[in-house]
RNA sequence: GCCCCCGUAGCUCAGUGGAUAGAGCAUAGGAUUCCUAAUCCUUGUGCGCAGGUUCGAUUCCUGCCGGGGGCACCA
C-alpha cells in the first residue's frame, strides 16, 4: 500500500514539473509512513517539507500543487494538507478490504518477502559446552537464534540453522577429571574435590553409571586414560540430553559442528599456516599472535600459547574460516552478552580473510535474571547451582518460556519469574495472543454448526464490501501490515517486532469480539465477518509459528 | 581505566529525525440470559542530566550520572 502511495505521488511530482508547477524534477529521499493519530490519515508523506529547498518554495505551497496533480480514484477518500507541510491520505474502507482475500489465499506463506532474495544466511546459536545442562541463560539464545532463524526465512533468505559443539578442549578435559574423582570418591578412596570441577550432582550420575558398566577394576587405569574415558561418556550424555531439551523446547537444527573436527581435518593447522604465510600471524614470548588490532581489535591475540596448546581463538578462526567456504553470504552468531569483548576478534579474523564487515553479525543478548516470586535465584555452572532449561519448561511450558524470552529486545536484561510465567490468567501474557486463535476456533465451529449459512466458503471472502465498522476496518490495516513487520523484524534481527505485533493484533481482535457479533442474522454480514475473522487467526498461527510459540484450536 | 548493553508511567517494557510518546501489570469502577470473562470498557503520572548537529531530537553525536555485563598465553 505505501507502494502504492509512493507512486502516486511521484506521478504527481512528475506532472507538476511537466507543467512548470515545479521548477526541479528532482524528488529528495521522503518517506511514507502511518502517522500515530487517525485524524491524521492513514498514510503521510513529508514529501513537501523534503522538497523545500529543491523546488524553492514553501512546504505548504508544493503540497497543495501536488496535491492538484493527484487523481481522483476510488483508492483515496480525501488529502489533507497539515501542519508544516504533511501530505496526509485517508484511504476508503474499499481499499483495505482485499487484504481478505490474500490472506486466505497464500495462507501460511501470508506475510512471506523475498526481500532475502534467497541471500544464504546461516544462523549459529546456542553452541553451548558438552559440560553440563542448558541452562536458562541458553534458553534465551536458543528461543532468539530459532525465531531469528524463522522470520529471516520467512522474509526470503535461505537460512542455516547451526549448533557448534565445543567438544574439543580444556572444559572437555575438565568435564573427565570432574567425572572421574567423582568416580574415585565411589570407590572408596578420600579425594579432594577441586574448586574448578563441575559440582553438580549430574557429574555423579556420570560417575555411577561407568562404575556400573565398567566395574569396580575401572578405577584401577591409569589416570589419563581414566578421564579420557570419562570425558567421552559424559560429554555424549551431555549432548544427547541438549538435544532431546532443544527438541522439548521447540528447537530444530539443521546442522550439528564439531569443533574437534576441525583438528581432525587439520583446519585449524591450515589456517593457522595460511595466516602465517600472510604475516597476519607472528610469533613472540614463544607464543604465535594473530594482528587483530590492525583490524579494531585492542591488542593483538594468541592462537598458539608458548605451550604448544592452541586457544579457543585459533579453531573458531578455523571454524568461521570454513564458514564462508560452505558459501554463506553473511554469517550470525549469537552469543551472550558476556562474550561481547570476543566480537572484536571474530570480526578481525573474518575481514582478514578478505570477507566484508557487513557479512559477519554478532547478536549480543542480554543475561536473564531468574525469579521466582520476585527473589533471584544464583545461577553458576561451576557451583552446580542452576537452573537448567529442562526444569523450566517442564514448570512453565515451551510457550510461555519462549514468549518469555521473545516478548522483550535482546538487547535489555531479561527478569524472568518463573511464578509469573506461570500464572494461567491475564498476567501472563503468551495467552492474551493464543486465545485469539482459540477464540475464532470457536466461533467457526459455532457457524458450521448452527448452519446459519449454508456451505460456508473458507476460501474467499464473499460480501467483504459489509466490512464498515471502525474495529472492522482498523483489524484490516492490521492485518494489511503484517508482511512490513516481518520486514522489519528480518532486517533489524529482532523477533520482539513480530510479538509486539501479536498483541497489537491479539487486542484489536478482542475489542471487536466484545462490541460486535460474528454469527447474526445477517448472512451475508456473517459471511464477511467470518472471512475476517479467518485471517486474524490465520496471521496470528503464521506470527506464533515465527517465534516457535504453539497456536492452539481450544484452550 | 577501557569496551558493550540499558536508563521512557508506581512496576515490567514497547516506540519514533517530525505534528497529541504507547501497552501490560498495579490502583479504582463497570460490562457476561448472547460466538470461550484466559476477554472488554472507563480512570492518572513519564522520555536520567548537560551540551551539539538539525527547519525540527525522546530518537543521531559528545560528555556526565546511575544500573548490568566484559576486559587472560581461561573457556
Amino acid at each position: 500500500m505505501k507502494d502504492i502511495i509512493r507512486k502516486i505521488v511521484l506521478d504527481a511530482a512528475q506532472k507538476a514539473f511537466e507543467t512548470g508547477e515545479f521548477p526541479s524534477d528532482h524528488v529528495p529521499e521522503m518517506e511514507i509512513e502511518e502517522p500515530k493519530h487517525s485524524s491524521q490519515g492513514d498514510f503521510s508523506t513529508n514529501f513537501a517539507m523534503v522538497s523545500a529547498s529543491v523546488q524553492k518554495m514553501a512546504p505548504v505551497k508544493i503540497a497543495q500543487r501536488l496535491v492538484s496533480f493527484i487523481p481522483a480514484t476510488g483508492l483515496i477518500e480525501k488529502i489533507d494538507i497539515a501542519g508544516p507541510g504533511f501530505i496526509n491520505f485517508f484511504l476508503s474502507n474499499t481499499a483495505w478490504h482485499p487484504v481478505v482475500n490474500q490472506i486466505l489465499e497464500q495462507d501460511e506463506a501470508y506475510g512471506r518477502s523475498d526481500m532475502g532474495k534467497d541471500a544464504k544466511v546461516q544462523v549459529e546459536f546456542v553452541s553451548a559446552n558438552p559440560t553440563g545442562p542448558l541452562h536458562v541463560g541458553h534458553g534465551r539464545g536458543a528461543a532468539v537464534g530459532d525465531s531469528v532463524g524463522n522470520i529471516l526465512s520467512f522474509a526470503g533468505f535461505d537460512v542455516q540453522k547451526e549448533y557448534y559443539i565445543n567438544d574439543s578442549g580444556r572444559q572437555i578435559r575438565t568435564l573427565g577429571t570432574s567425572v572421574w574423582l567423582r568416580l574415585m570418591e565411589k570407590s572408596g578412596q578420600r579425594i579432594e574435590f577441586p574448586d574448578d570441577c563441575y559440582q553438580g550432582d549430574y557429574i555423579k550420575d556420570f560417575a555411577q553409571q561407568i562404575l556400573e558398566k565398567e566395574g569396580l577394576e575401572f578405577v584401577k587405569k591409569d589416570a589419563a586414560e581414566g578421564i579420557a574415558v570419562c570425558a567421552e561418556f559424559a560429554a555424549t550424555k551431555i549432548l544427547e540430553g541438549i538435544k532431546e531439551d532443544l527438541i522439548d523446547f521447540g528447537v530444530q537444527f539443521d546442522h550439528w559442528f564439531s569443533e574437534q573436527s576441525l583438528y581432525d581435518s587439520g583446519r585449524v593447522q591450515d589456517a593457522i599456516d595460511m595466516f602465517r604465510k600472510k604475516e597476519l600471524i607472528y610469533e613472540k614470548d614463544g607464543a604465535l599472535w594473530f594482528k587483530t588490532q590492525a583490524f579494531g581489535d585492542e591488542k593483538d591475540r594468541v592462537v598458539v600459547r608458548n605451550n604448544g596448546l592452541t586457544t579457543y581463538f585459533a579453531s573458531d578462526i578455523a571454524y568461521h574460516r570454513e564458514k564462508y567456504e560452505r558459501g554463506f553470504d553473511k554469517v550470525i552468531d549469537v552469543w551472550g552478552a558476556d562474550h561481547h569483548g570476543y566480537i572484536n576478534r571474530i570480526n578481525a579474523s573474518v575481514v582478514a580473510s578478505g570477507r566484508k564487515s557487513e557479512q559477519f553479525e554478532v547478536i549480543l543478548v542480554q543475561l536473564v535474571n531468574l525469579l521466582r516470586d520476585g527473589k533471584p535465584f544464583q545461577m553458576s555452572t561451576r557451583a552446580g547451582e542452576f537452573v537448567t532449561l529442562k526444569d523450566i519448561v517442564s514448570e512453565v511450558g515451551k510457550d510461555a518460556a519462549r514468549f518469555m524470552f521473545l516478548s522483550r529486545s535482546y538487547d535489555s536484561g531479561l527478569d524472568f519469574d518463573l511464578e509469573l510465567a506461570k500464572k494461567k490468567n491475564s498476567e501472563n501474557p503468551v495467552y492474551y495472543v493464543q486465545y485469539v486463535h482459540a477464540r475464532i476456533t470457536g466461533i467457526l465451529l459455532k457457524a458450521v454448526e448452527s448452519q446459519i449459512i449454508e456451505d460456508i466458503d473458507f476460501n474467499t471472502g464473499k460480501h467483504l464490501e459489509l466490512l464498515i465498522e471502525e474495529e472492522e476496518i482498523n483489524l484490516l490495516k492490521i492485518l494489511h501490515s503484517f508482511g512490513e513487520q516481518v520486514e522489519k523484524s528480518a532486517s533489524t534481527l529482532h523477533p520482539h517486532v513480530i510479538f509486539t505485533y501479536l498483541m497489537t493484533l491479539a487486542a484489536a481482535f478482542h475489542g471487536y469480539y466484545n462490541k460486535h457479533k460474528v454469527i447474526t442474522d445477517h448472512v451475508e454480514q456473517t459471511q464477511a465477518r467470518l472471512s475476517l475473522v479467518l485471517g486474524v487467526k490465520k496471521v496470528i498461527r503464521n506470527g506464533l509459528r515465527l517465534l516457535g510459540i504453539s497456536a492452539p484450536e481450544r484452550m
